[in-house]
DNA sequence: GGGATTGTTTAAAT
DNA sequence: GATTTAAACAATCC
């Protein structure tokens, strides 16, 4: 469920807490939890000296650990960062756990194991295909680069959204709720829309990212805050879970459909095909 | 107990 | 080769 809006929230809640701290022990749960990269256990010693986003990634900084010069966490569907007081004991879905310098622990829980830590090298972080493929970063794409990402291509819009390596960060939620802003139908193919429209589409989808922001992001289920926190922008859906329900706007029943593989709803009225 | 849930990878098709 | 689509996968909750 974390989206860019909901990583976005955890980097600057978890960086007050943790920066300039040390890692002085680290303890795998979870085995699976760890994805490929460097071992994990080399950043003790090394001080955490920023956290970042990059699409739905989370990367921190670490000093002091050479080769190394950090770790990755994807949350994927169910993963939360908490830092939490000392002596705090691991909860039934703790995968890994960094035990900092003024005792504070900071957990990564994961219910489905979905997520992983990676740790990084310079070199790994070089050749990690994942990284290198991850397209540009919505909030900081001008129109016209925006309408470039799409034109001429012959999938539906929903699924091009979606597809981190065309734009990082866009998940269902904002993928849906961005469209029904711009009265785009999710199954458009890209190529059938005009430059305008596109356009509109970038700004609508920018501004649906900076309110979550704003709201510290949307808490369906599982994400919450570094502070453990919930999100309020799932107050403020206009589509997304709400198929069946009225549309906002024309009181249309919002249609459910699934498109490129993904439950979707749109309204068929405001949203024509 | 089956269906829903999600982002990513891989394979297959165009 | 590039693009698109589909299936597989991770595991749990309700």
């Amino acid at each position: 469920m974390p989206e860019l809006p909901e990583v976005e929230t955890i980097v600057r809640t978890l960086l007050p807490m943790v920066l300039g701290k040390k890692i002085c022990a680290v303890q795998v749960l979870n085995p699976g939890s760890v994805d490929g990269g460097e071992n994990l256990a080399l950043l003790v010693g090394g001080s955490i000296v920023g956290i970042r986003r990059r699409g739905k990634l989370l990367l921190a900084d670490v000093d002091g650990v050479a080769p190394l010069i950090g770790f990755a966490v994807h949350l994927k569907m169910t993963g939360r960062l908490f830092v939490y007081p000392q002596n705090t004991s691991s909860g039934p879905h703790t995968r890994v756990i960094l035990d900092l310098d003024d005792g504070q622990r900071l957990f990564f829980d994961d219910a489905r194991k979905f997520g992983y830590v990676r740790a990084l090298s310079e070199i790994g972080f070089r050749n990690w295909s994942f990284w290198n493929k991850l397209g540009p970063e919505p909030l900081e794409l001008p129109p016209a680069a925006f309408v470039n990402l799409f034109t001429g291509r012959r999938a539906a819009m929903k699924g091009l959204l979606l597809d981190q390596q065309i734009l990082a960060g866009v998940g269902n939620i904002y993928a849906d709720e961005s469209l029904f802003r711009a009265g785009i139908h999710p199954r458009t193919k890209a190529v059938d829309l005009s430059c305008a429209q596109l356009e509109a589409l970038c700004g609508h989808l920018k501004a649906v990212l900076e309110e979550s922001i704003r709201d510290c992001g949307s808490s369906i289920k599982d994400y919450r805050t570094a502070r453990g926190d919930a999100g309020a922008f799932q107050n403020k859906f206009r589509v997304y879970g709400r198929g069946g329900k009225p549309c906002i706007t024309c009181g249309s029943a919002l249609a459910s459909q699934t498109i490129a593989g993904r439950t979707t709803i749109f309204c068929p009225h405001c949203q024509p095909e």
